[in-house]
RNA sequence: GCGAGCAAAGCAUAAGCGGUGAUGUGCCGGGCUUCCACCCCGGAGAAUAGAGUUCGAUUCUCUAUGCUCGCUCCA
């Protein structure tokens, strides 16, 4: 199936709808349908259960959304979530202001050494090179054009005057490296975070951002965790949320959105043994992702060669989604970084006693973050087939089925009389369906032909489908039909329930995590 | 945010070089129907939005919005 097939289907069968669609739509934003919900819950509980209800040491909890704005300062988001962008109106390149000035200073700083390494040539071993870059008259002139440069980036920077920004690159006549033209446009400052105000009277006091991750609302409820729940180190905390970030390019339906959900485990170690926790949640984590059918093949790690400032190692596992492999869980070991950050700004003491080494210290962190939305897309993408299989004469015809883990299915079981003008079956029907809504999700259905309704239960990946025929009423027998394999077998009523349920029970899954 | 392309019932597609918008599927109601998209009858449902040109615009022009791709960015 391409992507739009993939697109299409979401929305035609109530798994993902556009935001705001009646009004033209909202960018990068997009809303659940009935079946969307459903896979998405699975999906959650799946991960819920298989990090706190399987770990006596990962606790969760909910954190809000609005924090204190202290706190994306600690973290680092503030400032590294601010670039001031610059485009060039020739080769539509786009820059980053501060990286085109640091370009220039950095072109003439090779000047400067290339007349450095002229002088040594001539002078030889009696060079001093300290002296020559004091009293060379060109080079004082080069230095004094870099110290002048970057001295009034820096603080543009810091007034976040971006006008200043402009004109310091027009009077650099700095040219795009592209097009070679000097003809930009004006600089803006991009800001990830999303803002709002605290109170109902806008100015900076109030102001307030929407958590660009989950993260910082698991550090800082660190030590209140720690002690409500007694854990002791190595424990982890665990947290599914929203969170927003305003991306610069939105795009590929719900893989990169404004507004996302992410279940994130911050897991605090003792320092020095981050390294075996990492490897530790690296595997455990890839088997989780194994366990629920995607193949081996479609999943990868990806080592980050460029680490963030908070991490001394990182990984991606990346997912074949149907435009590449692409990040769909990151594993981070973030040091000691956000806790001491957060010691340092706020002077409370973020630190853990170890009993066993009789000693305090700052706890070690190793992350285990994915994206909610990415594994909903990763499940449809990968489970959706169109596929040939027999019709009623034994002839081929094509299907297009969800084939989803039946765990993680929005619908378990359809009930569905063979036929509906008939009042004994539909009864019949509608006791069995009475009595399964209290194990699982079911849905009823009577309309169209009974082929016709399998494939409708197909499309949205319906592991089961009970038919109850004039036989029922006989002898209290109906037909389970399985999904895959489009097998029917003949079972006492009664047995519905055991039958359905051992297949998609959340507990045999996570048996196969452990 | 820049550039290019695109925008038609729920979905997928025709036709229309300015004059009645068609088909498949899906949906709703009814009939028929004993196990993998049966058949029959009936019904609802669309040109992204706004402006302009025109007697008349789905068609031409402009603007906005959204989507796709490329660039840029990416914790």
């Amino acid at each position: 199936m391409d992507f739009k097939q993939i697109v299409s289907h979401c929305k035609e069968y109530g798994f993902v709808y556009q935001s705001s669609e009646v009004y033209d739509g909202l960018a990068a934003v997009y809303d659940y349908g009935p079946n969307g919900v459903l896979l998405k819950n699975n999906i959650k509980e799946y991960w819920w259960k298989s990090m706190v209800q399987m770990h006596q040491n990962i606790v969760g909890i909910d954190s809000a959304i609005f924090m204190h704005p202290k706190i994306w300062k600690a973290s680092g988001h503030v400032d590294a979530f601010n670039d001031p962008l610059v485009d060039n109106k020739d080769s539509n390149k786009r820059y980053r202001a501060d990286q085109l000035i640091e370009g220039y200073a950095d072109k003439i700083e090779a000047k400067i050494k290339k007349d450095v390494e002229k002088a040594r040539k001539k002078f030889g071993d009696a060079f001093d090179e300290k002296q020559f870059r004091e009293t060379n008259g060109r080079i004082i002139d080069r230095q004094a054009k870099i110290d002048d440069a970057l001295g009034r980036m820096n603080k543009a920077l810091a007034d976040d005057n971006m006008e200043a920004l402009k004109s310091l690159i027009e009077e650099l006549e700095i040219a795009c490296p592209v097009s070679g033209t000097k003809n930009w446009t004006d600089v803006r400052q991009f800001n990830l975070m999303f803002s709002t105000q605290l109170g109902n009277i806008a100015g900076e006091d109030g102001k307030l951002y929407l958590r660009p991750e989950t993260a910082q609302g698991i550090f800082v409820n660190f030590l209140n965790v720690q002690k409500t729940s007694r854990q002791k180190i190595p424990f982890g905390i665990a947290q599914i949320g929203k969170a927003f970030r305003n991306e610069i390019v939105a795009r590929q339906f719900i893989f990169r959105m404004r507004e996302f959900e992410q279940m994130e485990m911050q897991f605090f170690v003792r320092p020095g043994e981050e390294m075996k926790w990492y490897q530790y949640w690296k595997d455990t984590r890839m088997k989780w992702h194994q366990a629920i059918g995607t193949p081996a093949s479609k999943l990868r790690y990806h080592d980050h060669e460029n680490l963030a400032h908070y991490a001394n190692a990182a990984l991606d596992i990346e997912f074949e989604f149907p435009f590449g492999f692409k990040e769909l869980e990151g594993i981070h070991s973030r040091t000691d970084f956000d806790l001491g950050s957060h010691q340092e700004l706020s002077g409370r003491k973020l630190q853990y006693f170890d009993p066993e080494l009789n000693e305090n210290y700052v706890p070690y962190v190793v992350e285990t973050s994915i994206g909610c939305d990415r594994m909903f897309l990763a499940q449809v993408s990968h489970n959706l087939v169109q596929e040939e299989v027999p019709d009623a004469e034994g002839k081929s015809s094509t299907r297009v089925v969800m084939k989803f883990h039946p765990s993680l299915a929005p619908i378990k079981c359809a009930v569905l009389p063979l036929v509906k003008n008939h009042e004994g079956l539909v009864k019949a029907s509608k006791d069995i369906f009475d009595e399964l809504k209290f194990e699982t999700s079911v849905q009823y259905d009577e309309k169209d032909a009974i082929g016709r309704r399998y494939r409708r239960q197909d499309a949205v990946g319906t592991p089961y489908c009970v038919t109850i025929d004039h036989q029922t009423l006989e002898d209290q027998t109906v037909t389970l039909r399985e999904r895959d394999s489009l097998n029917q077998i003949r079972i006492p009523v009664d047995q519905v329930s055991a039958e359905v349920l051992k297949k998609t029970n959340m507990n045999n899954l996570l048996k196969e995590v452990v």
